[in-house]
DNA sequence: AGGGAACCTATCGGATACAACATGCGATAT
DNA sequence: ATATCGCATGTTGTATCCGATAGGTTCCCT
């Protein structure tokens, strides 16, 4: 009985995540694992907005114990993604329509300046590769689940245009604001009206790209971030209202 | 001896670090605690780069376990003020001549933007306020251990202008970047150069302001940005080749 | 019957204990 | 003499256990 136990919840976590294998058989913590986990998760909004993070659960769930899913959980509260209310557990925060129009606005500032740093190391593998992404995009429309895959296919379009302005700073915030935003681009609103401008702007941006124009294809991106912003904001709006509505009709025990 | 020997600790902590008592009885965590305290060290170059920072050491040094300690350093790992290697410790990463770019830029996108939304919300109250900072920061110009004080007074100072923007997810990236760099802004030559010349652009910002004059305080707000991160990454580079002559003289005893 | 107070339980926070990994030194063999 | 293997030591990683806190529930008193 003295013998391990506990290696198999470890290597059944890191097959599932190790993507990059080096050859140097990274072998992350178990810290780590949890917390790339949850944050998928997070992000991709299988953990919804005002979820409570039990840490037992979590480390059931895993088969690992709570040490690590604790520090997790505050390695992502550090990043945003969720609140963690002493002696109160862990929650995914509701963000406002102000925290959207915030976090796009800083994208909006943020992004086109690395866009303008890379354009001009850009190779034409990277500009197949973005392609390939919004071909990907594309086909990934009429699925059912495309949701899911939308916003990670989104951020590797744009990830891979600004790969090449090698500002790591930069990027470590505009992935952290974007992964902040993320799970709300699941809103069907907004999806419904943003999703085929939303691929045309790529396109359009990426053509830019191609011909080296910084200028239009900055200008470009900045709007089509502060396009996506504004109507994702109305969109929420639009739902928290609806929301209210309803409540409004099936629960009102406040006041009246 | 069953009752409590562990309350006083981290009564001791709390003691030191409540500097914004808010009359809610907050109590925070150890772990959060810890993460203030050392996150404050390494802000204030206490803590220098490079320096390993050992679990143990510090749980003992705060008369904690290691538990809260390594929940503060995943913290403090996610913020970028340090790095954890796995398996072999966290240490205070040395930031490039480029990080340092990089870092001033985002805030040379970012505040101004914040600045413009904040300052047709300025009070009279407000102004004063950073008058007095501006003051101290005159007054501590001359005693030896200005250099602790210099950095948070700026960020002070920074922070009052743009309070009344309402953007708290603009400020938590402009706080995470500041600390991120402000190790940095006691480098001598920086501070030699760059002291005087930042207090007179703080005396023109804050006219600016008072003036409600949105596009020029900005304007200036970001030459201010740019050339203290400029003048910054200069000395560093400076100190960079000074070291490297150094120990190309004084220590190469591998070949020789 | 309603309100309040004491208990009770679920969950979090922290400490201790132990296992795993890394590094440095020494022994040994070539 | 040198290179390599193995052991010793120190540090990090994880599990388990215990104490603390908050919110709900029940019971009693009015």
């Amino acid at each position: 009985m003295g013998n391990r136990r506990q290696a198999l919840p470890l290597d059944a976590l890191n097959m599932e995540l190790e993507t990059t294998s080096d050859s140097a058989i990274p072998r992350q913590s178990l810290t780590s694992a949890v917390a790339d986990k949850l944050r998928d998760q997070i992000i991709r909004g299988e953990i919804p907005e005002g979820a409570q993070l039990r840490q037992d659960a979590i480390a059931t769930q895993y088969q690992v114990s709570r040490i690590p899913v604790r520090e997790a959980l505050r390695q992502l509260d550090a990043e945003g993604l969720i609140a963690i209310v002493p002696n109160r557990g862990a929650i995914v925060p509701a963000l406002s329509p102000d925290d959207i129009e915030e976090l796009f606005s800083i994208r909006a500032l943020l992004e086109p300046e690395v866009l303008k740093l890379s354009i001009p190391r850009l190779t034409e593998d990277d500009f197949s590769e973005a392609a390939a992404v919004l071909r990907k995009y594309v086909s990934e429309l009429r699925r059912d689940d495309h949701v899911s895959a939308w916003g990670r296919l989104n951020w590797q379009f744009h990830s891979i245009l600004y790969s090449r302005a090698n500002q790591p700073r930069f990027m470590a915030v505009i992935r952290n604001v974007n992964n902040n935003g993320e799970r709300y681009t699941r809103l069907q609103l907004y999806l419904t009206h943003g999703m085929k401008r939303a691929n045309e702007e790529h396109h359009q941006i990426l053509e830019f790209c191609r011909q080296r124009d910084v200028t239009q294809a900055c200008k470009l991106l900045r709007e089509h971030i502060r396009y996506a912003g504004e109507s994702l904001k109305q969109a929420l709006e639009q739902k928290r209202n609806d929301a209210q509505a309803n409540s409004g009709n099936g629960g009102p025990r406040s006041k009246s």
